[in-house]
DNA sequence: ACTTACGGGACGCCCCGTTCGT
DNA sequence: ACGAACGGGGCGTCCCGTAAGT
């Protein structure tokens, strides 16, 4: 279920108990434990593969449609911080939130939140490529470009404002132009 | 007690109980709601304030004793890396996953965590405004290095591996020079 | 099936679930509401029934061919010591701990035990019969035997040792000679 | 408590829950886990006890009230077979169910168990010996009186009748005299 | 002033016994 | 015959107060 990504996305794993998932998603308690025979450490892990998937279809939509790499970066900052304030702050990174809380007690859901941001640096290193960059430059670039918007966004949530996404996302846009 | 700054840092809020902090800290359990009548939030946010100073002082003791800002970037990523290692990837950022996980949910303790990046972005910008960068210049740039170390210590942990932090670090540390 | 046997002499009647019993017996989850309309409970009743069947011809076997009544008693002893060691300690009377448990709460499991109760006490006063004992006498007297077999089979349970099945039963076979 | 005794005794062990002993004992839940940190393994054994002791009471005042030890045994079995009557034949043997529930899978309870048996066996033995048997001779004894009444026990609760734990125990006592 | 011991609900995850729909 | 669905509860433990003691 997709509940399930939605709430870990706003409480976070551990504050999410399986019954508010089921509750939310209208899903019986009991059929759980038939489709995810690893109880919730399985149930997370395929919502960190389904958060990936739609988190990466969403960048490349943005990333495809962006002139060049630091009007992407700015599309993607400004994507972010209207749903941050279209939910009071609540709903932040679908993948980062549980990535920390399991990072040392789960390594099944820390690998899949791993392919998840895997697959998102990709991305953005695929469009540098085309733009002309290196393998081995683009990779590292989109590595800093994913960890400098997840970091803001971190920043942003506690402080409850835009403001850090928008200018890390500017100034890291200006000094790749 | 600053047991709890450890357990919090490793394990998360959530999933850290009361007791596992009495335990770990050696101190009784009665005593807590004694000395913090707020209870876990306030334990929190203590934890908060004091993760805030002792990584700010160890920040500004990295940037202060480098030669220049990507040095001092470099450098931080290492000591970061060092760390993560040396934790077999358990102790990442003593603030990050607290404030993710309680974003939505305890204003209180979001706020206290909001100080602490205040502070450990106040201290990476007096550094650039002492190397004669303008005030908003310094602020956005400094926001920018600070999220872009927590981004990647996520990703680090993840993937357990240092090669985030210490690719992304590198990329924008080149940036700057 | 006859894994029911096996597992709830080994873990007892409410400790078995339904999932390890078709597992165990191979069996498809499914099905087992289509064999066994009357669900757990009947599923006991005819696992007493095929225990009782069981047990009860293999008591035959024995007490066949016992020279005498003392002699059986001791053989059959050493043979229910035999299969408790075997098994470290975990095979006992594949109705007794099932019997109890249901005693209170399922009267057609209770009626079912009962039946496999009564087939080996016949078995042993049959014997006693032909041996020219009244027909009262025999009743009794297998009623006392078994009951004596049952008994001491408990406490080797709990002691985890054979010597009570095999002491009440010498000391109960010098009895009777 | 000795709520757990009650249901353990009428229900077993594992069919008995923890919520339902709470409920029963008019105890807090909460409270449980500070008195028996052990949980519900620790909870049972101290059952074992509490019941070996108070069963052993009983025993004792039976037998040394009786004149002889084949009056002991009738009188025991009378008393037992009015308890079983009293409560429709749902109280058994305090010990004896939960003995055969966790044989296989919790030998602290098993071994509490068999100090329960331990210690009604010696009060049984002590009388012998205080009418002059030899200290081998006497324990050999109790033990089979010992099993020859909790096997009936066994018996007389799935036919829901006191006939065999009245015939088995006139039989041995019969033998005896 | 500070700590201990204890009481007290609420809920988490897991899994159970059962019954549809095919 | 059987995969899928379905609630209900089991045990453990959590976070929180309070009454008594030092």
């Amino acid at each position: 279920v997709n509940a399930a990504v939605d709430l870990f996305q706003r409480r976070g794993f551990v504050a999410t108990g399986l019954n508010e998932i089921t509750r939310h998603g209208r899903a019986p308690k009991g059929s759980l434990y038939f489709h995810f025979p690893g109880g919730k450490e399985q149930l997370a892990s395929e919502a960190m593969v389904l958060a990936g998937a739609r988190y990466g279809a969403m960048i490349r939509a943005v990333v495809d449609g962006a002139s060049d790499t630091p009007a992407a970066i700015n599309a993607l900052a400004r994507l972010m911080a209207a749903g941050l304030e279209r939910s009071g702050f609540e709903v932040g990174c679908p993948v980062a939130t549980t990535a920390l809380e399991v990072a040392a007690t789960s390594p099944a859901v820390a690998a899949a939140a791993d392919a998840a941001f895997d697959g998102w640096q990709e991305v953005i290193a695929d469009r540098m490529r085309r733009d002309g960059r290196s393998r081995h430059e683009a990779s590292r670039r989109a590595t800093l470009i994913l960890a400098a918007l997840e970091g803001a966004l971190i920043l942003a949530r506690a402080k409850r404002s835009p403001r850090p996404l928008i200018d890390a996302a500017a100034e890291l846009a200006e000094l790749l132009s």
